[in-house]
DNA sequence: TTTATTTACGCAACCGTTTTCGCTATTTCG
DNA sequence: CGAAATAGCGAAAACGGTTGCGTAAATAAA
């Protein structure tokens, strides 16, 4: 038995492999007897057309390729989730990279896109990427880019946010008048936007409330879980250590807690925290997480959903816009009050 | 500025396009020189192949489709972590796709393989799924499929579990040996061949200590939230309600967790629970939960070797194996001792 | 009735690579 | 030294759809 192709379809019904192709694709130019004609035989065959013969004439792939730090998040995973059902929606395809926060990895999983093996691609850049040429450089070749979470702010195209500022600014408010009297914002080193515009939040805060601010108020960490581990151990043991900390990184709530557990420290009465998590279980933590809840289902599906858009027109141009969606701010026993 | 193809590198170097391709691919039928002068070239202008030609003429796309239920669940999501590894090692693309449980879904999604879109496929079924009619009918078009975690026994190809019941079995002696008198088994319906490993561990432990095991030890939940949280809330508000849970669904856990609070129920004091979980946030929770641990990194990691290695053969084929990768009983307070 | 338009389909080029086969020039070997 | 082997490359046919254009017949307009 041949495989089965168009042209299989095309000698079976004595029709040229053009009109099948056309009827296959609803043509205007074939009538409608034909066109049942040719579906029955190809519902019957059980024909699947080849899509990279498809995507090779068309140049259109039908797949968008996503472009994440991590999947083992929940942000992330929710994230997917809400591409997904944009893309099963559309008949979209998703290809799935991980960076592992590896600035390399991003380059050459984008440079691969040049080849357009995706039709426009997703991505919530790494912590290591400092500058947004590569971007830029895909996006020369015609292939969209929009950001989603991570972004960044000097390539002109769609980008998807919570709106972090506002957030970490009224975590800190709520650290504050919970009777916070040394907050602390814990973060890692990067050049993310995002981490800049929590911090920002987090200093007007402060600023409001005639609390003074430096660089001390920052705890730093890394990428290396020991070594996050030991850094906040040290600031918590410290004497004249934080009562309230901002954590603008899921995983490092969990190894705040630990370190708490491993020093003894009461959380709240000894230490508050509130995190940016999108943790299910934060609400049987022990005590339970306050969190800032950001909107990932939401913000993948609606990043994809601008995507695609604007995939399906002819001549697309992707706007330099802010789509911003309110995270939410869910106050546990972590924080007091 | 035309597309830049091979062609455009034959021009400039004044080859044929079919030496530029072998070049391209190191052929032994050209000449170092020729090589050198054609991958400086290709370097320079930044050529990268079109996958599209290159899988319809060669009739492979390198790319493996990953089917699974749900993303938003750290199982499932630490093994695309697996999975991935092994795709970006051997230079193959992942294509991910959520059945979300229903076998509509699945059965749709295997269609489609038909088209040759993958190479091959790794898949972990749906809870709804009965029977392999659609697998075997892929598997029939000479599209390995492989299975991971959820399996079916009836398909003859590889796969990779974890030693479920052992698990189970072992996880309900613990139970038994810290106290229980009537420990249930938390479950959902269907006709998961890991489900019933699981129970029949658990049978079996309950047989060797000499208790009656009866269906009334079984809760059953649904893929339904509020139903599940009545379900579970009913039973352990009931008069002779159980006082050890083994749950065998990450996701059921929390509920469980739940309900307790609702209830006022003491976990360990009143009602033990471990679960087959990899929540990494387990020995946070209040209280820690006791898990099993299933070694989901390595199962996607060795789900997808296996497959990569057979697509790499020229007449592969995928025996019918089981690849067993133990897990690990993580005891914590949720259960005594 | 003539002309213009529409309908329905076929022809063939095309998408960009891969691969078979054939050709020539050079080398190897008996 | 002649034959055989080899090295290095090119022509062209795939791979399986898609699409612009041409055309014959059917229909509408004049």
């Amino acid at each position: 038995m041949d495989k089965l192709t168009i042209k299989t379809l095309a000698k079976e019904l004595q029709l040229s492999v053009s009109t099948i192709s056309k009827a296959l694709r609803d043509s205007h130019e074939i009538s409608i007897e034909t066109k049942k004609k040719v579906l029955a035989l190809a519902d019957q065959l059980n024909y699947t057309p080849n899509p990279y013969a498809s995507s090779l004439r068309k140049r259109k792939s039908k797949t968008i390729g996503v472009v994440i730090p991590e999947v083992v998040n929940s942000f992330f995973s929710q994230s997917i989730n809400g591409i997904e059902s944009i893309a099963k929606e559309k008949g979209y395809h998703v290809l799935i990279y991980l960076t592992h926060e590896s600035f390399d990895n991003e380059k050459s999983i984008l440079k691969d896109f040049e080849s357009g093996r995706v039709d426009g691609v997703l991505i919530s850049v790494c912590r290591e990427t400092e500058n947004s040429e590569h971007i830029k450089e895909l996006m020369s070749k015609d292939v969209p880019v929009i950001f989603f979470d991570r972004v960044f702010n000097d390539v002109n195209t769609v980008k998807v946010t919570t709106n972090d500022f506002d957030c970490a600014y009224n975590a800190t408010k709520h650290l504050i008048e919970s009777g916070c009297k040394n907050p602390h914002f814990v973060s890692i080193i990067s050049h993310l936007d995002i981490i800049n515009c929590r911090l920002e939040g987090f200093k007007k805060a402060l600023d409001e409330c005639k609390m003074p601010f430096s660089a001390g108020n920052i705890i730093n960490c890394t990428t290396n879980w020991e070594q996050n581990y030991n850094t906040l151990y040290k600031k918590l043991k410290a004497v004249k250590k934080p009562d309230g900390l901002l954590c603008s990184i899921e995983n490092l709530s969990i190894i705040i807690y630990k370190v708490c557990q491993d020093l003894g420290l009461k959380i709240p009465g000894a230490l508050q925290v509130v995190s940016f998590s999108n943790l299910d279980t934060a609400s049987f933590l022990h005590p339970p997480l306050t969190t800032i809840t950001q909107p990932a289902y939401e913000i993948g599906k609606t990043a994809a959903a601008i995507l695609v858009k604007a995939l399906e027109k002819k001549n697309f141009t992707i706007p330099n816009e802010q789509v911003v969606i309110p995270s939410e701010l869910t106050i546990r026993q972590s924080t007091k009050n």
